[in-house]
DNA sequence: ATGTGC
């Protein structure tokens, strides 16, 4: 493999063999992996051969190796060019995403009084660790259909928030095109009663405050002034999304060979976009992502009345973003536009000004761009930029270092949690290995990463936010 | 990520 240092922060992967395009990675030499003893440039390249796939196999700063494709991966195929869709370039965790909720007229200050109380009710108010059952037990079909078909929106004519709530979120909270029918039985089954939790590994639910403010008119305009206080919740489908990637990974290996398709790995499992197999897992992954979204709805609601009831404030929303997810957009390709089937895979969309699919008082500014760190670093919050080639994709978090198993074996939860509380950073986890598996020694650097997308111009930063309190997945 | 693994 061939790697080219175009500029300090974009580095090409030449063309060749089955390739169709070259790879595209930004980052700084100390965030690019190692050719020679990782996987994930080994994926980009991969990538880079699936049928119909144009202008370059993308990788944000915060790439690291996943399933067939790398986390922090972006590709698209022409949908009228016999492009594909890949369940791998979504992930397992099809629509996890970040929501950004901000206190209102609460600084740090006020809050830090009453923060251990908080935490205490959190901790009680927000489901967590595999398997648990959420906020909102879903008992019948009927409204299980709902929510897959409606997500967030849904969950609001329910009576589970407000309307202004979904004009902050991606596709105003539901996106089209659903296919209850395309969801198994089993997946079904196990999204029932999952509604509103958080799940484990990465997953958290974070009060954090503004600690440095990078773009002051954009951040005043957000509410996100010095000291601002902030929740922000990360998680996404739960085991409904897992078992309905698994399904259809499953379903497109076995179709593969009639469309006449050879992929170097068979975690790149595919179809084309505009086959059986192809719609029907576009139907079920839309449904999984409106899961994702009623369940980060029903958890603003839980922050919510902890918030209501203990600080004696509201929380709004500021925005609410995947960043696993594939989307049929249209995109300029050679000076034409195009049908595009747009995967992200740990990869946030960020849309520019002025961009149609923003809601009108976020057209001057743009898409707010919502970056976890680890639980004892910082977040950001960034808006996208117009210029960005990897079709208006940006980093989604710090990116991983260690695997789970290397993080665990070199310390334990007590350890961890030690450190965090004595930075003034309260947890309440949901289990001993999993505190571990998440030390924030495990992850890139954060700062790198943003410092990295924003140099790059993928996107430019607004605030950085560092965490208060952990409620831990 | 995941009722964590054939």
């Amino acid at each position: 493999m061939k790697i080219i240092e175009e500029t300090p922060y974009r580095y090409r992967i030449e063309q060749e063999g089955a390739m169709r395009v070259p790879g595209i990675v930004y980052a700084t030499k100390s965030l690019l992996p190692d050719e020679r003893n990782d996987m994930a440039l080994t994926q980009v390249a991969n990538v880079a051969t699936l049928p119909g796939i144009v202008r370059a196999s993308f990788a944000m700063p915060d790439i690291h190796w996943g399933y067939g494709f790398p986390i922090g991966g972006v590709a698209a195929t022409d949908v009228d060019d016999g492009g594909v869709v890949s369940p791998g370039g979504v992930g397992f965790d099809i629509s996890c995403g970040v929501r950004l909720l901000v206190a209102r007229d609460l600084a740090r200050e006020r809050l830090e009084p009453s923060l251990r109380a908080v935490m205490d009710h959190l901790d009680h108010a927000i489901p967590r660790g595999v398997g648990t059952k959420g906020v909102w037990r879903v008992r019948d079909r009927a409204t299980l259909e709902g929510v897959l078909s409606g997500g967030a929106q849904y969950a609001v004519q329910q009576g589970h928030g407000v309307p202004e709530d979904l004009q902050r979120c991606e596709d105003g909270g539901v996106l089209a095109g659903a296919d209850v029918a395309a969801v198994s039985g089993r997946a079904i089954e196990r999204g029932l009663d999952q509604v509103g939790s958080l799940g484990s590994g990465n997953h958290f639910l974070e009060i954090q405050a503004v600690d440095r403010v990078y773009d002051a008119a954009v951040a005043t305009g957000m509410g996100l002034t010095e000291g601002a206080v902030c929740v922000m919740i990360h998680t996404g489908s739960r085991g409904l999304g897992h078992q309905i990637c698994t399904d259809h990974v499953r379903q497109m290996e076995a179709a593969m060979a009639r469309y006449g398709i050879t992929v170097p790995d068979r975690q790149l499992a595919c179809a084309p976009v505009e086959s059986p197999e192809g719609q029907a897992y576009l139907g079920a992954m839309a449904a999984a992502a409106n899961y994702g979204r009623a369940n980060r709805q029903l958890l603003t609601e839980a922050a919510r009345r902890v918030f209501e009831a203990h600080t004696a404030t509201t929380l709004d929303v500021l925005y609410d973003v995947s960043h696993n997810l594939a989307k049929i957009e249209q995109h300029p390709v050679d000076g034409e536009t195009r049908t595009l089937c747009v995967h992200r895979k740990g990869a946030t969309r960020s849309l520019p000004p002025h961009h149609p699919d923003l809601p009108a008082d976020l057209a001057e500014v743009g898409q707010p761009v919502l970056i976890p760190g680890t639980m004892g670093t910082a977040s950001y919050v960034l808006v996208g930029v117009g210029d960005n080639p990897a079709f208006f994709s940006t980093a989604h978090g710090a990116g991983r270092l260690q695997s789970r198993h290397a993080a665990a074996r070199g310390t334990n939860a007590d350890v961890v949690r030690r450190d965090l509380e004595h930075r003034g950073i309260l947890v309440r986890g949901s289990s001993r290995r999993g505190i571990a598996e998440e030390k924030p020694e495990a992850y890139k650097d954060i700062d790198e990463v943003i410092e990295a997308s924003d140099r790059a111009g993928l996107a430019r930063k607004v605030v950085r936010l560092i965490p208060l309190g952990v409620v831990k997945g």
